[in-house]
RNA sequence: GGCGAUGUAGCUCAGUCUGGUUAGAGCGAGGGAUUCAUAAACCCUAGGUCGGCGGUUCGAGUCCGCCCAUCGCCA
């Protein structure tokens, strides 16, 4: 394999998200994963990565014609718009994706097109028949397991399900099997969270089926979905199709090097397509693997399961009067420390999120950087005091603090504990109102003798914030450099941690600037903020 | 039905693999002291049968068995 395709892997950083179906409408799901996605990317930049990060619309679905149909339009008119939803709601939390991949883009479809070729030519896809149990009302086949539970008999027309047989293609899933297994077993972290892996891991035990990849097309329906090479009769699956856009969008001369992936981030539904199926389809094409395919779990809401019979579900309009409420930053905050990172479901509950925003931003970074800002603007009218070269004092080694912090952040992110990666910065700044509170300033303050101390505790205090503040940058870039500006820092855009999180970056000198309360203290008693529906 | 997990302070969880002083953290709550700060930070307090029953052991949240409850996966 040429060198090309083996990048220097602490180099690059290549992150996806799965491609949402377009017939949804985002919600906190499609908010959240992507959220963690962008998490996952602003660290990498942070951490100094060249940095590929993917999102995008799954298209060729079945109900895309019929729901393009109800509404009198063309399904790729349909699809434009509801695509157009996914931005709309990607840009208004501020991912910075850097591609956003529509399966019904010509650039997917020549790829896909391509990779089954190789899949055939290679033997790992074939001809054969599949049989499973057919519902004549609503046109497709159920699960084994989906068809016992409805007692064979269709889950929305009762009518009874019916055995069907057809010509199809087939991926040779089981001859993976013992491959899959052996990366799985030498690569500990391959599927995450822990619980997810054995999971998949005991399914795998019980034997790999080879799988359809493709569907008879029928004749005079609505060209939709890509038809099997040299087959018109075929259509590829629309899962294996979506699985392809992870590869198909970075398949050029110029991003070629992005391969393989740093992550897959995905809701725990679709595991088994990603950490199964796709994983060996690469195989197959002999690909180097994801290094690591990460399932979240679920949000529910106010301890209750979203659904659509309950009309619960955190829908976008209702993200965005949080962010309108409480700002944008404070809503990814709340969604990335408190979210379903692992195995376990997490409560979208409107008195955890007063909870944790004051605690965190408004009593704990909002406040420790307020009184600082407060203290220089009083006792050294808002000019950044001189330590002197200090760096030690009362006990407190502060190169050591914040570089632990720092260490902590960044092994936190090696490991995709993303959420603790920002958390770090919370931890420091709490270290800061400690050292307040323990050495005094504003005693020493009164002792004009004693100013030169005041200075070394005051540049501690600011430089451990600015500190906190890179380090908290990736979960709300929009207040960390509100907060940076306000320490005389420079903007954020091409920090580094490993540069700028250094001790003593922060000049003696530059203007400090006390500002309005950055997250001002929210009240518990007030109701959760109205939705916001969007201009479309 | 098959496979697997979870059940520890009001809430979210750590600790169980390698059994051993008064079972921990964060948040919330109550009290105190203080003032640089967003009535914030800090200090003290919470007396939780570690789901239940039984077993092994000098000794079990930690090992074994059974039971109850909740949950996940089954292409």
């Amino acid at each position: 394999m040429p060198a090309a395709q083996h990048p220097d892997q602490t180099r690059t950083y290549y992150v996806t998200t799965p491609i949402y179906y377009v017939n949804d409408r985002p919600h906190i799901g499609h908010c959240y994963t992507t959220l963690l996605g962008d998490l996952a990317a602003r660290l990498a930049r942070l951490a100094g990565r060249d940095v590929f990060f993917l999102t995008g619309t799954d298209e060729h679905a079945e109900k895309v014609v019929s729901s393009a149909a109800a509404h009198g339009v063309t399904p790729i008119q349909w699809a434009d718009r509801n695509a157009a939803a996914f931005q709309e709601a990607f840009r208004f939390f501020d991912f910075g994706f850097d591609d956003f991949i529509r399966t019904t883009q010509r650039r997917h479809i020549e790829k896909v097109e391509a990779y089954i070729r190789r899949l055939q030519a290679s033997g790992a896809i074939y001809e054969g028949d599949y049989e499973g149990w057919w519902d004549e009302s609503q046109e497709e086949y159920l699960t084994e397991t989906t068809a016992r539970e409805a007692d064979f008999k269709s889950p929305v027309s009762k009518k009874p399900l019916v055995r069907r047989r057809e010509r199809n293609y087939f991926f040779r899933l089981s001859a993976f099997e013992d491959r899959l297994l052996a990366h799985m077993e030498a690569n500990p972290g391959f599927i995450q969270p822990e619980a997810r892996r054995n999971e998949v891991i005991g399914r795998i035990r019980q034997g790999l089926q080879d799988v359809p990849v493709s569907r008879a097309a029928e004749p005079g329906s609505t060209p939709w979905g890509i038809l099997m090479p040299d087959d018109p009769g075929h259509r590829v699956y629309v899962w294996i199709d979506a699985l392809f856009n992870y590869l198909s969008t970075i398949d050029t001369p110029e991003r070629r090097g992005y391969w393989p992936p740093a992550v897959h981030l995905l809701g725990k539904d679709i595991l088994w397509f990603h950490a199964v199926i796709w994983p060996c389809m690469l195989m197959a094409l002999d690909e180097p693997l994801p290094r690591a395919i990460y399932a979240h779990s679920w949000w529910i809401r106010e301890g209750q399961k979203m659904s659509k019979s309950l009309g619960n579900f955190l829908d976008f309009p209702t993200l965005r009067g949080y962010a309108e409420a409480y700002s944008l930053d404070a809503l990814r905050w709340f969604l990335i420390t408190q979210g379903p990172l692992g195995a376990t479901d997490a409560d979208f509950a409107h008195a955890r999120f007063i909870e944790t925003y004051n605690a965190d931003l408004a009593n704990g970074v909002g406040n420790a950087a307020s009184r600082v800002a407060n203290m220089i603007d009083k006792y050294f009218d808002g000019a950044c005091p001189d330590p002197k070269g200090i760096t030690n004092h009362a006990g407190h080694d502060w190169p050591a603090i914040a570089g632990g912090a720092v260490n902590a952040s960044k092994s936190a992110f090696e490991s995709l504990e993303l959420a603790a990666a920002v958390e770090a910065g919370v931890a420091l700044s709490r270290r800061v109102d400690g050292y307040i509170n323990a050495t005094e300033p504003f005693k020493i303050a009164k002792d004009p003798a004693r100013k030169d101390e005041l200075a070394v505790i005051l540049y501690h205090c600011a430089e451990a914030i600015r500190i906190a503040a890179l380090i908290l940058s990736p979960a709300m870039p929009t207040k960390m450099a509100d907060l940076l500006g306000r320490l005389g820092a420079p903007d954020l855009s091409a920090a580094r941690l490993d540069r700028d999180g250094q001790w003593g970056g922060l000049r003696p000198g530059v203007k400090v600037v006390k500002g309005e309360a950055l997250f001002p203290r929210a009240d518990a008693e007030a109701p959760p903020p109205e939705p916001i529906a969007g201009e479309d």
